[in-house]
DNA sequence: GTCTATATGCCGATAGAC
DNA sequence: GTCTATCGGCATATAGAC
């Protein structure tokens, strides 16, 4: 599952071939068919390896009292994952893009699944910040990870990555309680 | 051409075959082929119809005096197109993160440079409104238009759309000249 | 220039030996 | 449970009639 998800995010789901990647976890093809029924049923192994992921970053993040402090440390992992996001851009926004681009299976809905559970987390620090628009402010702040991902891969520059996270560091700085001067 | 880019835009580049784009411009397979000599070029067309797409709305939009009230009407235009962005997500967007994920023909760069324009364009305006960190801005003002248009097509919603439209409208009528209180 | 028929290659999936 | 050989389908690309 492992190799399901990095070749994937690497090469896209369309293009990448059984064979890809029973070569990146070293066994043979038809041994990939025992666990796995079909291609999709990869696919879907391959975002549940992404949720899970995800949920072992929330845990870790949520030990931190500070929500603010949270998401601070969120936004700053994001940075450390710029050279991959500059080749391949964001593995689960890349992933959801191209699933709902074709109506079958529903893994569609499964990839949105990955991108709702981190929108869920942000609104709930937020939220615990005491803002009233956290789903706004979630929105934002997730939607302006994916828009620097796009950009970073589009143009092949990581420092777009950079820049990008200064600014939302700065905005979580400055970000008060009450939403007056948002 | 405006099929190739219409259908690829609905089922991306690697899923949509060269049938699908005769079926849709009402052709026959073979008579794709004696205009593009393969899939890429035919690619490469669509991607020169989104190029030749935006440099007309540029072109309209510099028709006005106010280079704020351009990206006024930039960002409005958006909001039209929130269905289509909710279902497909944006265009050059999608087509370029599919594509930078397999190295050949330098299909990449191309979609790659379709992005850039849009961003040299909106950095003009910042810049024509006085700002010397016209570059970060345009690359937040894109990314912000990236990062809706995944999240409204992930979570299959374009009242994402709806909201951070609104949010970039009164952000940008409070730009002020001097980068002091941004 | 337009269109049909077909060759070629690749990939998902399976059969079946071990 | 592991692995090899192969089938069947589909899409790109071409050959060649009109």
């Amino acid at each position: 599952m492992e190799a399901a998800a990095r070749v994937v995010h690497e090469q896209g789901a369309g293009r990448t071939t059984i064979a890809d990647i029973a070569r990146a976890a070293n066994v043979p093809v038809g041994n990939v068919y025992y666990y796995f029924k079909t291609k999709d049923e990869l696919v879907g192994a391959a975002i549940s390896e992404q949720a899970r992921g995800f949920r072992e970053l929330a845990a870790e993040l949520d030990r931190l009292d500070d929500p603010r402090e949270r998401l601070l440390r969120l936004v700053d992992g994001w940075l450390g994952q710029k050279e991959r996001a500059a080749r391949y851009g964001c593995p689960t926004g890349t992933l959801a893009a191209e699933l709902d681009k074709r109506d079958e299976g529903g893994l569609d809905v499964e990839a949105g699944r990955v991108i709702r559970l981190l929108l869920d987390w942000v609104e709930a620090q937020f939220d615990a910040m005491g803002r009233p628009d956290a789903a706004d402010l979630a929105v934002t702040l997730v939607g302006a990870y994916q828009g620097m991902s796009v950009l970073a891969n589009a143009l092949r520059d990581p420092e777009i990555m950079t820049r990008e996270v200064r600014r939302l560091t700065a905005w979580l700085k400055e970000l008060e309680p009450s939403p007056g001067s948002a």
